[in-house]
DNA sequence: TATCTGTTGTAACAAAAGTCACAAGTATTG
DNA sequence: CAATACTTGTGACTTTTGTTACAACAGATA
């Protein structure tokens, strides 16, 4: 496992290599647990290796998302925090049963001025975040909720499928299931979409 | 001026202070010069040595602020380019009449393995505005604009002052004029703060 | 002073989003 | 099968935000 990202991220140094065999750590998790809570320090990069993992802010009664971590993707809020010790402002649950490499934040700084792959990966990952972030930041400001539903179904959709719960696309898009719900009908009445149990298909 | 931000980064290798001095360029730009625009190439790293530049998203009709850079800022977005060949997605305008320091893309990118203080100072920048963005949104999401402009008031007032226009607060905010005012109106009524022309006390 | 531009106020209305309450369907599991 | 939890639908209502239209005032300048 640890090979695939090796070879994801194109390092080469073998000292590295070795570096990152020696100080990781392997831990699995079930679907459910916390990965990271909000105010808790931040003591080691997490690279999701297999499964998926939900990281996200909450108020009281909503949630929104900031990304979900898939196969071979890295924290960037987790690789933030290494670089200063900070508390985390989001949460981090599992969604599928996953494998986590972890590496404590010392390694990952020194090795940023050690290695030039770890520094091209480390910088790669905070522009395509910060570039990302940016984006969904004006478009929650511009775009109607409707919008962006509609933009996100087609975003996550497989083969025209979306297999989610209209509660855990109101956790995505921060806002309430029933707006989801009023929403989709909606889109269902203009053709959009075609809506089954924990399943809209798009047309 | 390019002595004060080498101090301010804690700039300690002379191979690099005479690098900088060198590679880069200073430009001066008065109020209303676009110093990004959307959808255009950056080529260098911008960095305020003197004046205000605001960097914004917009669309057809509104426009939301990303961040101000005030005197010894950096741009993190032109930063984040200069780490990939990419187009701009955010305008940046100048409010007051401000000298840039201009570091063409190679040299950051370079520089980032070759001097400590200099991948100390990127890294900085990034996780600084990663983890302000990640606020913002949250903020945006959650917080009705009530509060989200209460807030920015209290943030931006310097002896309890804010010397702003309606329209200059709508355009931060993401809104309109009118929405503004009338919020505005409200926590006046509310005892909240004292208007007048182009000027919000907080009381 | 007259004119122009920018600023603020505000009413009335429209649209978007959030809240509350309840019903009914589906899936899961002991 | 019965009980339970999750899922979806939906009406009625409220709050928030956006839109349109117009009036009045302030400040700068010719």
């Amino acid at each position: 496992m640890i090979d695939i990202f090796i070879q994801k991220l194109k390092i080469t140094e073998p000292e590295l290599i070795k570096e990152i065999r020696e100080c990781s750590t392997i831990t699995t998790h079930k679907k459910g647990d916390f990965i990271i809570k909000e105010n808790e320090y931040i003591k080691v990069l997490k690279i999701v290796l297999e499964g998926k993992v939900r990281v996200y802010q909450a108020n009281e009664d909503r949630e929104i998302l900031i990304y979900y971590l898939n196969s071979m993707e890295t924290c960037t809020l987790s690789l933030s925090a290494c670089f200063e010790d900070c508390k985390s402002n989001v949460n981090a649950i599992v969604e599928e049963d996953c494998t986590i490499l972890n590496i404590p934040v010392r390694f990952v700084k020194d090795w940023n001025f050690k290695y030039k792959s770890w520094n091209n990966f480390t910088t790669n990952i905070f522009r395509e975040s910060y570039m990302h972030l940016i984006n969904q930041y004006s478009n929650l400001a511009f775009q109607p909720l409707k919008d962006r539903l509609y933009d996100y179904l087609i975003s996550k959709a497989e083969n025209s499928i979306v297999k989610k719960s209209h509660q855990q696309l109101a956790k995505e898009l921060g806002t309430t299931r029933e707006v989801i719900s009023r929403l989709l009908k909606n889109l269902e009445k203009e053709n959009k979409v075609v809506l089954g149990q924990k399943e809209i298909i798009i047309s």
